[in-house]
DNA sequence: CATTATTTGTAAAAAATTGTTAACAGGGGG
DNA sequence: CCCCCTGTTAACAATTTTTTACAAATAATG
C-alpha cells in the first residue's frame, strides 16, 4: 500500500520519555528522528520529508507552540503536541495555532499510536493538494509557471482565464463548483458576468486537453449545478 | 474562493448540551443538523452532504463506538466522540476504531471548535482525493470519478442524477429508499419535484446496467415504499 | 376468484440546462 | 493606428431533467 514508510520527527527533552516513544514508533514500521530541543529538529523538518511531528510543549529554547506556528506557516505537516500540564490554555492555544492534536503526559502508547495513525492518513492526501506540480491524466500541470504539459511532453498554452480555471479545478477535485463561484475565481470584475462564460471556458478547456463531454474523464458536468474536476490527481 | 459551509452532524442525548453545542457552532457559519439518537440521524449520514460528526459516545440504542464503525468502513467523514468519562478504553478503542479525536465532557467550547476547525481542514482534501471504488454484479463504480464500467471494461456513461442515485443506493444497500428520500438527495431544486421523476429515472439505471424490472439482480421495487439496492457488493 | 383501486413500467413530450459556434468589444504591442 | 488575442455575449443545437399519459403489474376487497 505505502511506498515508504511515514517519516515522523519527534522534540522532547525528557530523554527517558523520547527514547521510549521513538522506539515505540518504529516498531510498527515508521521511520523516527528524536530530537531534545527545536533547533536541532529544524534541519530535519525543513528537508520537506517530514510527514508528522510530536513536540513537547514545554521546551528549553524554542516551545512546542512556536514550532506548531512556525509549520504551520509553511507546510501541512501532521501536529501532536505533548504536556506534562493538563492546561486548558495551553491546549487551547495549540489546537489554534493549528495543531491537530495534544496528549497530555503520561499519555498511553496506544492511544498515541492510534492518533498517529489517524492523523497520518489525513494528511497524505493534504499534501497532494498543497503540491505546486500536479499530474493528472499524463499532465503535468506547474501551478506556479502556469505550464500545462501533455503525456507527450508538448506545452499546452492556456490562456489567463483557463489557468486560473484549471488552478480552481485542480485545488478543489471531486467538488461540484457552481458557475457563480467558477465565474468569482477568474474574473476580477466586479459587475456580474454572464455565468455562461463559465461553459466556454470550460468547453476550450476541455478541447485543450482532449476532454470529450459526453465520457468526461477530467471535466464532468453536474448538469443543473456546474461543473467537477474528476481527474485522477497523483 | 469561499467554499459552502461545512455540514456538522451532532448526536447527543443530553439537550442542553446538545442544543448549546449547535448553536455555538451554528454561530460561526457552520451548518447544524442534531439529534438525540443515532437511528434520527441516520437519513442525514447516508446522504453523503455530511463533513463531520460529533457524536457521544454513549448513547441509548446506537452508540457512538457503533457509529464510528459504521461511518468508517463507508465514508471519509470526520468524527470527534464525546465522552462523559475520563476512559482510557473507551478513548482507545474509539481512537482505533477510526474517530479523529475524542474530547471529554465538560469540554471547553473554545477547544472543541478549535479541533472541529483542524478536522474540517484535513478531510476536505482527504474526501475530494481518496478514490472509492465500489464493485458488484461485475460492474465497477467509481464513486469519486463518477466513472462505471461494465465486466466487459466497457465505460457507461452516467447523468448527473443517475450518478447521484447510484451513489444513493450504493451507499445504503438491501435499504429500502422511499422516493421522497431519493428525491432530496438528487435533486438540486427547491421545490417540490414529482416523486415520479425517481421512477423514470430508476429505469434508465435498469437499462444502463442491464437490469431487468420483473426479474431485478441490482434494483428491486418495493411496492408501496420505494427501491431496495439489492446488488452483492464486494 | 373476479373486480377494483392503487402503484409501477415505459414511452414520449415538455421544460430546463448545457455544448458549440461565431461574432463582438476592448486591450496591448508592433 | 491596426492587428491579434482574449474574454464575453448571443444564438442555436444537443442533451438532460421533469412532467405527462397510458399500459402493465400488484395489492385490496368482497
Amino acid at each position: 500500500m505505502s511506498p515508504r514508510p511515514a517519516h515522523i520527527v519527534i522534540v522532547e527533552d525528557e530523554p527517558v520519555t523520547r527514547t521510549a516513544l521513538a522506539g515505540y514508533l518504529e516498531s510498527f514500521g515508521y521511520r523516527v528522528s528524536d530530537f531534545d530541543t527545536a533547533e536541532k529538529a529544524e534541519k530535519t523538518l525543513t528537508q520537506g520529508t517530514v510527514d508528522l511531528l510530536i513536540a513537547d510543549i514545554n521546551l528549553q529554547g524554542k516551545d512546542g507552540l512556536e514550532i506548531t506556528r512556525e509549520q504551520r506557516a509553511r507546510s501541512e505537516i501532521g501536529i501532536i503536541l505533548l504536556s506534562g500540564r493538563t492546561d486548558d490554555v495551553d491546549r487551547i492555544v495549540g489546537l489554534e495555532l493549528g495543531a491537530d492534536d495534544y496528549v497530555c503526559k503520561p499519555f498511553n502508547r496506544r492511544e498515541l499510536l492510534a492518533r498517529v495513525k489517524n492523523l497520518l492518513r489525513r494528511t497524505a492526501a493534504m499534501r497532494a493538494l498543497t503540491r505546486r506540480v500536479l499530474h493528472f491524466n499524463g499532465f503535468t500541470f506547474d501551478v506556479g509557471s502556469r505550464q500545462v504539459t501533455d503525456a507527450a511532453g508538448q506545452t499546452i498554452v492556456l490562456t489567463r482565464a483557463e489557468y486560473e480555471l484549471l488552478r480552481v479545478f485542480v485545488f478543489n477535485p471531486g467538488t461540484v463548483m457552481d458557475r457563480d463561484r467558477l465565474i468569482a475565481a477568474i474574473t476580477h470584475r466586479q459587475d456580474g458576468t454572464n455565468t455562461r462564460t463559465i461553459d466556454v471556458l470550460v468547453q476550450r478547456l476541455r478541447a485543450k486537453l482532449g476532454d470529450d463531454p459526453k465520457a468526461p474523464r477530467i471535466f464532468t458536468t453536474s448538469h443543473g449545478e456546474g461543473y467537477v474536476f474528476t481527474a485522477l490527481l497523483d
